[in-house]
DNA sequence: TCCTTTACTTGAATCATTCAAGTGTGCTGC
DNA sequence: GCAGCACACTTGAATGATTCAAGTAAAGGA
């Protein structure tokens, strides 16, 4: 474990759901110039070693978080790309196993709400109940 | 409505969580030489009026299908990206809405099932008992 | 000391998807 | 019947996150 990869494990631990390019950048800000491959080669093998977690939600760019082993899902804003950690529904995730698993041998189940977040929503005024269907 | 946006409709159809690439060979097959830009916007206009549904599993292309309107999610294959339906555990989705949605305005839940599917499963001899966490 | 492994560098490649600009076709209203 | 317009479609180029490749350097083991 180098000085690269304790800091890209600060920064993300530090960040907010961060993408690579901003590990990236909080990276060079605490050891000096790393390339931008070694950062992501350093992220592969943390998530691999089970230190840090990805989350990849449709259409915008794979982000990181320290938060791992644990049950919880993510809200993401449709606006800004924001993530939100949010609580499983029900405790240890009954509602995660699929009533037919169709055969499969199934090892991860990942949530991801969409809507929009709360600055957001002030700025395009959307007020109507919300309802999550999927 | 043109005959090329038809063929697409009934090529995902009659497919199986089809990528574009597959949805315009068939779209080809049926009707001749299309471009795969026409694919591309076709299927994101018939997605827009909510005939068609995108299912992007992380890593992998864009995949479409035509059941849409109701509560079900999909298992993925990490080995060989197939997709399948499955139904929502618990009817209309209780475990759909977050405990906290932190502020945001959720207005659909995603979730994908990460696993072997039962040919890859064969091919690889595992056999442990599944349990699906999160 | 030699050898191997691993982290890191630079530079190029990949691939799905989108953007841009131009062409043809069908419909509307007159 | 014709001008005008919207829209589906075409070709060609661009984008952008991520990966691949090849080489260098430092650390650890025998």
């Amino acid at each position: 474990m180098t000085a690269a990869r304790l800091a890209i494990l600060h920064t993300v631990d530090g960040g907010d759901h961060l993408d690579v390019e901003a590990i990236h950048r909080g990276v060079c800000d605490r050891v000096g110039q790393v390339s931008l491959q070694a950062v992501y080669d350093s992220l592969n093998a943390l998530q691999r070693g089970g230190l840090l977690r990805r989350i990849e939600p449709a259409g915008s760019p794979t982000r990181y978080e320290t938060r791992v082993g644990d049950n919880h899902h993510h809200l993401v804003c449709r606006s800004c790309g924001r993530v939100t950690d949010v609580d499983c529904a029900v405790g240890h995730a009954p509602c995660l196993e699929p009533v037919s698993d169709a055969g499969y041998l199934v090892d991860e189940a990942d949530v991801i709400y969409w809507g929009l977040c709360p600055p957001c929503r002030a700025e395009t005024g959307s007020a109507q109940p919300h309802s999550a269907h999927a």
